[in-house]
DNA sequence: TCAGTAAAAGATATGCTGTAACATATCATT
DNA sequence: AATGATATGTTACAGCATATCTTTTACTGA
């Protein structure tokens, strides 16, 4: 088992154990479409969860179905949806044991890898105030920002 | 001729002067769009263009026509496309002289009001600072932030 | 003026994203 | 086994967006 294998294989442990608290259930098909996001390195459309899971368990699951369990898996903090690129992603925290705070994403421009990233809370707190500015109240700062990674900033420096 | 009117017109005449400048052309058909635009209280989205030139001048125009015309828009620097609503609003700086700098959005979760702001500079120097800590580089920051608007939060203080 | 050209717009088709509504299956409890 | 709750299947459809090809428009230069 590589070492992606076994990343994968903590992270769904843990993810049962978070349903069980819960009180939810971790069913075998929502555990795929977890997987499939977890080993992508790249968020992924319901429709890609769609062809991933047809491909790799030869199960035919319709597109209301991936997002239902999608659905499911973001209100429980397994994974986000990435509203600017209709796309989801596992969450980077499920093996971590502190307290979710709001996630914010960097997005690569080049090769659409994403980091998900918890902002400095005083960077939020001035981005806060410049919104009052404005008159309007701040109610969720889920960013997700534009970016070049690091590999694509070396390879464009090299090239 | 209201002051809505007014101001509606003095934009389609800086946006044809923009655009003659720029080598350009603002045809009626683009106009009609950006008109659109600047009417309406909120955000369009495409299909909601296609219904409201359908209403106000009997053209039935296709969706793929309202598209490119909407890319147009967007590519002069007149309308903005929010990528997390799926909808297009006018530029709120059509009449300013002054250069534009990437525009942040304020959407209200309530009324679906949008207000255009730059915001402070060192604020989005601190966010890019905390980008770059994470390795990743800020390419663009055309944020859209779900808030609260001045108006309906007196209200719901009210209610 | 008029042909040539490029940009714009029209027309048609199709694919992607997401939800509604209702039927069926599965599981836990009694 | 009966019940109720949750999960999944199925079909249909609404809304968002692009591909491609054709026709029209409007600018250019002889």
């Amino acid at each position: 088992m590589n070492v992606q294998a076994s990343s994968v294989c903590k992270a769904l442990s843990r993810a049962d154990e978070e349903c069980a608290r819960a009180g939810q259930r971790l069913t075998v098909k929502r555990k795929n479409v977890l997987t499939e996001l977890l080993v992508s390195p790249t968020p992924l459309s319901a429709y890609d969860i769609v062809a991933a899971l047809e491909k790799s368990h030869g199960q035919a699951v319709t597109p209301m179905s991936v997002y239902r369990m999608l659905d499911f898996l973001v209100d429980n903090n397994l994974a986000h949806r990435l509203r600017t690129e209709n796309k989801y992603l596992a969450c980077s925290h499920i093996t971590c044991s502190h307290a979710h705070s709001v996630p914010q994403f960097l997005i690569c421009n080049r090769c659409q890898k994403v980091k998900e990233i918890a902002i400095d809370s005083r960077v939020l707190e001035s981005l806060g105030r410049s919104v009052a500015k404005a008159g309007y109240q701040l109610t969720q700062s889920q960013l997700e920002l534009r970016c070049l990674c690091d590999e694509c900033s070396a390879k464009s420096h090299a090239g």
